[in-house]
DNA sequence: CATGAATGAGGTTTCATTCAT
DNA sequence: TATGAATGAAACCTCATTCAT
């Protein structure tokens, strides 16, 4: 019984090594210009062993995506868990997102990629439905904090609460995919730091979604950190 | 002299075609499902011809990409040289968007393709650049127009309005890109109408970049626009 | 010692429970197309025990070879053995060989294979003695019989009988080959029938290496046969 | 007009260099061990070009072969058209044959290989009906020379000409197959040339199937040559 | 210019065979 | 002995791209 177990472990352990490998060789390549044969020779595995366990180079692109989604989610779980003031808990889920964008931005580049409907149709049924229901917690989790706070006054209640979530997680991302990709050009041609930018954004969105009384509390929080940095 | 121009404009028109059929082939089958052979088969060319007038198969998704833009900037452009409301003109490009999303959304698989970097990196220069500098024109139009808002009182001046801009633009463009990816999804499991959600996008983020006084012109213009439907 | 022999029995009888699945997946789709994991399933053993029992595939496939050449061979031995008549033990080893490629045609084909050098460089070497020596025995009795049968003055004497059986056996067992190949396009294409045609050989090659006088001993054997059945 | 043409010899010149790379590898190696990459390189192409001009590996096997059975037939063929006698049409037809063995046994094995239906199934439509074609012929001038010798009271006519032609053939390509396999292990074993069996076996068939006066026709002209053989 | 043919690259797939436990 | 996992090899297949005419 025990063996069986053990055999299940290290099959487990198996797949997260070629995972690894597979992420480390999509962060420097991309999806289209990464192959097969460099990921076995990163995992030091053959190909056909990559085949075994993955069947197909996109599934496996999905399996790494969905390591950064996994990641991400936890913290933003967290928070959502522990965090009790609504605002203090949005506040710290952009930081937690800018964190992570600043440490593995390139999950970034992937997470966009799931989203077209182009890829997922060349991925395993079985991985499109792990995927989905992850994503399906995700942004039940997003829209549940939503909930709470529109209850508590925090949130305005003049718009659906799921779609305030997918405003509010699309504004996100594709900010930070724009930072990813044009950072350096917006700083060259027009002096833009995007990484501000994205502070912008966040804070717009954060603010639209607030009410009034909600949104003071919000200023008083940035003003307070604000504050923190410049006094360390 | 006249000749060597009939000559260029016949080039012209050949390159049209091709991007034409290209066109064609990627919006049914996407950047990377699509394949040579095809465009060539739709174009009624051999596959070197198109090689002729287009160094990559990227080049050319690119080729047909800006046609998308420019005949999107172009309403764009139209609406911010002829309407003298900032608010209404705001409210003119979105109806435009909107309206270019229901005709033609394939294109906007295609514009969140230009922006990745790796997409980038395999296009020739002389495309880039021509890519570029009509980016730019289009960047410029937008925050000319803010800037005007800005000196109008219109739109409120403690935040940048490049910033703006790009947060409006991304903002827009990716609900878009997942209505285009999600819609049916989002319909099936949370009931939710991405189609309305975009326009409650537009609504919030527009709302967090106009002044006050601004915001109740712009409520007074969807409500009027709201009885005019409703009268029809 | 005699734990050793269980253990000798048990091996073997695993093995002949190996051959068995062998043989119905190599009936069902031959050398080539079958697959070791479709042995191993049919034998209800991994992959890797059917290694530790034969050394290749090739091996397999001969060790299910043997099966039906010692069982065709058995009942040649008998016939040669028991039946004092050379014309007779003729006839009916002709009449064993019919019943055998009516009933397990599926190893004409196998045997055909057994001859190709390709193959047979492919085998380990101890297969390939055990296969020699089972051949040996084989054509150690056909030849045998001939010589017999010269010195009875039934076969004639002015060729080799060891070239006889040669000749004889090629004959028979080539055209089972193309019956069993070809069967319906003959019949298709010109209403041949392969199973009169393999009689039509029979009968021809036996009547080429009588003499004149067991010539008419046989074809009244034949005469008798055919009036046995009609009367039925 | 003639350029189409000039473009039509020449990829029949290609497929023609690639065939004959291909007979070089698979008399080499064999059907199975041979590899396309090893054809590819004897070809000085690539791989794909292999692909493009055969759609497997079985096609271009069949290919091959085909080349070889043209070959004989052309010779059968001239045989049958020019030679008057039916008796020594038929020792000519054993002589070319006989020399074919000399001269590229390889073929015989290829040719064993055709027959098997496993095989037939690997292969594209268009090939086996090109090989069924060119079977056709072949067994219509075997069979049509045998009506002539029927109606010439040459060749017997107790046996259907068709049946004969099967067995003819079928022996005669049998015990080749088994000399190129077996020479050595018989000269070794048995002190037994096959070379020689071959003729005997030849005449065995071909004295089966004449009528009394022709084989009497057909032993002169074994003698005959015998004698001018041993003059030389 | 236009094109048919060629090709290098790499993904996918299948397998016989081997290895570590 | 038995096995699950690994693997090297190669067929198969598709494509973007290039070349020779």
């Amino acid at each position: 019984m025990g063996i069986i177990e053990r055999k299940e472990r290290e099959k487990e352990r198996r797949k997260d090594e070629i995972v690894e490998a597979a992420r480390r060789v999509f962060f420097e390549k991309g999806l289209v210009t990464a192959t097969m044969d460099e990921i076995a020779e990163a995992a030091e595995l053959s190909k056909a062993t990559l085949y075994l366990h993955f069947p197909s180079k996109e599934d496996l692109y999905l399996a790494v995506a969905m390591g950064g989604l996994r990641a991400l989610h936890g913290k933003f779980q967290e928070i959502i868990e522990h965090e009790p003031s609504i605002v203090r808990a949005l506040h710290r889920m952009k930081e937690a997102y800018m964190e992570f964008f600043r440490t593995q931005r390139q999950y970034v580049q992937m997470f966009s990629f799931l989203q077209m409907s182009q890829f997922h149709k060349q991925v395993s049924d079985h991985m499109r439905s792990t995927c989905d229901s992850e994503n399906d917690k995700h942004w039940e989790a997003i829209i549940g904090l939503l909930r709470r706070g529109v209850e508590q006054k925090i949130i305005r209640d003049d718009i659906d609460p799921t779609e305030m979530a997918i405003v509010l997680w699309t504004n996100a991302s594709s900010l930070m995919l724009r930072a990813d990709n044009e950072h350096d050009m917006w700083k060259r041609r027009r002096n833009i730091d995007l990484r501000k930018t994205m502070e912008t954004s966040f804070r717009m969105t954060i603010d639209a979604i607030l009410t009034p009384a909600a949104r003071l509390e919000y200023q008083a929080l940035l003003h307070a950190e604000h504050a923190a940095v410049h006094q360390s």
